[in-house]
DNA sequence: TAGAGGATTGAT
DNA sequence: TCAATCCTCTAC
């Protein structure tokens, strides 16, 4: 399978973006750990709008990795407790980016349950905090290139408009009217979207 | 430089 | 429903 190139990270509308990775394989490999999983729930945010890091275009020491192009990894840390993986898109100077929130796992689970502490793989990346834990994703991995660095997008399976579900997204209530639109995207009756 | 709050999670 | 937990951003 390939990698996903620059090209696809560059596309000007984030919400396609973040519908188009549905089904993508997310891989890292840490410390010769290799573990991967498919995109199964994914949400857009753009400097357009207020649910964004980069609302107005605004650069801080944080979300600076966002005013580069795209194809970029984004990783903070949410409520001191929880690291979240975002991917960069667009163009340089044109912050957006899409956070991923539920894979679906596929290799290196032992890897996987060992790092969550579980014997069973029930739900351990159903959710945008869990996910990073499970695959060893922390903030050392902000800003790594996602096409040659230890953390990779490549293509996975094909995801028919059909089976994609459109959301409003979670979390972001102090946005006002942003947090109605419809930029949460997942994989219909899929097992491991987040909690609802 | 101090204070408030957050793109979450799991236990109560 | 609520606490954990700490970094980031804003205001002073």
């Amino acid at each position: 399978m390939k990698v996903l190139s620059r090209s696809f990270y560059l596309h000007e509308n984030v919400a396609h973006t973040a519908k188009k990775l549905l089904g993508k394989v997310l891989i890292t490999n840490i410390q010769g750990k290799k573990t991967s999983g498919i995109i199964v729930e994914t949400e857009a945010y753009s400097y357009k709008e207020r649910g964004c890091h980069a609302f107005k275009g605004k650069m801080t020491e944080r979300n600076k990795i966002m005013f580069g192009k795209g194809g970029f990894a984004y990783v903070y840390l949410c409520y001191g407790v929880h690291q979240l993986f975002n991917v960069v898109t667009n163009k340089q100077n044109k912050p957006e980016a899409v956070l991923i929130r539920a894979l679906q796992p596929l290799e290196g689970t032992e890897w996987m349950t060992q790092r969550m502490q579980t014997d069973s793989l029930t739900r351990i990346t159903s959710g945008p905090g869990k996910l990073t834990k499970a695959l060893g994703i922390d903030r050392t991995l902000n800003g790594k290139d996602l096409i040659t660095s230890e953390v990779c997008i490549r293509e996975g399976v094909k995801v028919n408009n059909k089976q994609i579900v459109t959301a409003t997204r979670i979390g972001i209530d102090y946005a006002g009217p942003d947090a109605k639109l419809l930029w949460r995207f997942y994989i219909k009756d899929n097992n491991w979207i987040s909690r609802t």
